[in-house]
DNA sequence: ATGACCGACCATGTCGGA
């Protein structure tokens, strides 16, 4: 069967209803994973959820900011939720889908949202930025990864705030000692990667050197013909899923609806 | 550098985002 996945940090769901069902008026995502929720369980917008068609929802919330949710029109054989850094901050949310979802074997998709790690890239004087590093270590030892590199079919998907690549960003030489593009937390998030086996499903469709973008500040006067964007945002596939993506979207025009987030969503479809 | 912004909150400034 095709399912089609979607992840976006949205920058507060409360804000964005319309803008979300916009969206899914648009690419009718099986399961849609969101960042950046801004709310607690309690208030989060559920009832307009089903309404759209997401009649399994899983929540990893908190009051104010941070956040993670998944919608489902499919229902969970399993949730659960991963802690890092020994912090209680809502950044990961993981829903297996089984037999019950239509799925021979079963599915889990790993939504999470790390840390943006502030503005200077020394973690000697700045400790967002040292636990931003900590949280991409501990990713790569933590069962996340050593499950996908043992076989199970599994994607990990959300706002990694990191542009890995040079093509990731509007000018590479420029962003080097930009927090989200440096060598040492590309580096971090390459060993994690590597220790996952993960597959980079948007770059296998679109590979480098095409630019590719997910995020554009709310800072540049005009987003669109500056165009100064980075690819924070990420979609990767497990090697036991390896050749099962079948398409791939990012809605970029998103960026341009009323009162955006600066994240974009990114859609992408698999055959399972 | 994007730097002319945006969102949550016991709000009318402060913190975090990236």
């Amino acid at each position: 069967m095709r399912l089609v996945v979607a992840t976006w940090n949205v920058n507060s769901v409360r804000l964005r209803l319309s803008l979300i069902e916009r969206f899914v008026a648009l690419h009718a995502p099986d399961v849609l994973c969101l960042q950046e929720t801004k709310c607690s369980d309690d208030s989060f917008p559920h009832s307009d959820f089903v309404r759209l068609g997401f009649e399994h929802i899983a929540l990893n919330g908190q009051k104010g900011w941070h956040g993670v949710a998944v919608a489902s029109r499919q229902p969970f054989a399993e949730v659960s939720r991963a802690y890092f850094c020994g912090r209680d901050d809502s950044r990961h949310l993981a829903v297996t889908l089984g037999s019950d979802a239509g799925l021979a074997k079963p599915l889990t998709i790993h939504n999470f949202y790390i840390p943006a790690g502030g503005d200077e890239p020394d973690p000697a004087i700045n400790d967002k930025f040292a636990h931003k590093l900590a949280f991409l270590d501990e990713l790569k030892d933590s069962p996340v990864c050593r499950d996908a590199a043992a076989g199970a079919r599994s994607l990990l998907v959300g706002d990694l705030n990191i542009a890995p690549l040079e093509h990731d960003v509007w000018n590479h030489r420029q962003l080097l000692d930009v927090v989200s593009h440096t060598p040492v937390e590309v580096e971090k998030l390459g060993a994690l990667q590597r220790a996952g086996g993960w597959i980079d499903v948007m770059r296998g469709f679109v590979p480098e050197p095409a630019k590719l973008y997910t995020w554009w500040s709310y800072r540049s006067p005009d987003w669109a013909a500056a165009d100064k964007g980075r690819r924070l945002d990420h979609v990767w596939a497990s090697p036991a899923l390896v050749r099962t993506a079948r398409e791939m979207t990012i809605v970029r025009e998103a960026r341009g609806w009323q009162r955006p987030s600066d994240h974009v969503p990114v859609v992408a479809g698999f055959d399972l």
